[in-house]
DNA sequence: AATAACTCCAACCGCTTCCAC
DNA sequence: TGTGGAAGCGGTTGGAGTTAT
């Protein structure tokens, strides 16, 4: 039963490669190149599976590499691309030349997805946390809504944890209009033996908060026209120019991508925002007339949105390899 | 100085996709 | 159209190096 293994287990060499399997490989694939990775070891000399001496090959020896630490704007690609395409790492990897899958997830793996916690922003679905909370609280009806979002606060623990006993956060303003964020910056400030308790508050606002009417409760969207830049409280600094830096669903209702990160991603409240907003729109404009303050507002956060400068717009001249 | 804890990354594993026949 | 082998891919692991206690 299964597959046919590539090679004989019992005669390859394992583990860390020697600068001498290196020069064997290297001088083997410059002479004949890469067809056949099945006969390259043989035929290099190598006791190694054609398998490793292709990854030692891609990841490592390949003469176009770059090797060293991630730029800035390589993290910033990284990101953006990420919160498109999810762990799709070749993806990515393809529109960073000289990077490989393997550092790029690596990369992801130690560093970003760290350096995203730390900022409050959920690695996975890249908004921050307190907003994935608030929107559990108003998207769902009690009782369910209780249990998840219980369950959310147990799922998200350890970038929650990570986040308040790690990194100092500024919460720009957070605190300002968020009860969640209140308590969050609580928790900071409190002692060790305090921690347990703000963990209950939190899960207590949450609990009201689900059974508030969902009026009263700051959203916490950045499309919400009663949520000012600042109670948004999107912290982040650690990209000095990502200042547009910002979810947005517009790029997924634009863009229409079928990529089932894109679905996945767009499912929910989040998807319908658009909707909400020319909702909202079209109701202020019947009440207040077309040019009131309100309607420019909103219309202004709406160009915000179908603008460049959203985080997930990438032109698509700037892609390396124009994804299909 | 010893060692425990943590970080990082190269390499491996097994599943999926591609492609020649 | 179906099949089998090769290549691609993403998740996971092991161990070397570093930092904290």
């Amino acid at each position: 039963m299964g597959r046919i293994p590539c090679c004989e287990k019992d005669n390859v060499k394992r583990g860390q490669w020697t600068p001498e399997e290196d020069n064997k490989l290297s001088s083997y694939i410059a002479q004949h190149g890469t067809r056949n990775w099945r006969l390259i070891p043989k035929n290099a000399g190598l006791q190694r599976c054609g398998k490793s001496c292709r990854l030692r090959w891609t990841n490592y020896l390949r003469p176009d590499l770059k090797h060293g630490q991630f730029s800035d704007s390589e993290e910033q690609t990284i990101v953006k691309l990420h919160s498109v395409f999810g762990n799709r790492w070749s993806l990515i990897a393809a529109q960073l030349p000289g990077r490989t899958d393997n550092d790029v997830k690596n990369h992801w793996n130690t560093k970003l997805k760290k350096k995203l916690s730390g900022m409050g922003i959920d690695p996975v679905t890249h908004k921050p946390f307190s907003h994935l909370m608030a929107e559990i609280a108003t998207t769902l009806a009690p009782p369910q809504a209780a249990h998840l979002a219980e369950a959310a606060l147990g799922c998200f623990k350890d970038e929650v944890l990570h986040l308040l006993t790690k990194k100092p956060i500024n919460f720009q303003g957070q605190h300002s209009t968020a009860a969640l964020g209140n308590n969050i910056t609580d928790y900071i400030n409190c002692k060790p033996g305090e921690k347990d308790e703000s963990v209950e508050r939190i899960k207590f606002d949450i609990s009201k908060a689900i059974q508030e009417e969902p009026e009263t409760i700051p959203s916490n969207k950045p499309w919400d026209p009663t949520a000012t830049s600042a109670s948004i409280g999107m912290p982040y600094s650690v990209f000095p120019s990502m200042s547009a830096f910002q979810f947005s669903p517009a790029s997924f209702s634009n863009r229409g991508d079928p990529s089932p990160w894109s679905q996945s991603v767009c499912t929910g409240s989040t998807c319908t925002a658009m909707d909400q907003q020319s909702q909202l729109h079209e109701k202020l404009e019947e009440e207040n007339g077309d040019d009131s303050e309100a309607t420019k507002e909103i219309r202004n956060l709406s160009n915000i949105f179908n603008s460049d400068c959203v985080m997930w717009d990438l032109p698509a001249d700037e892609l390396m390899n124009p994804m299909v």
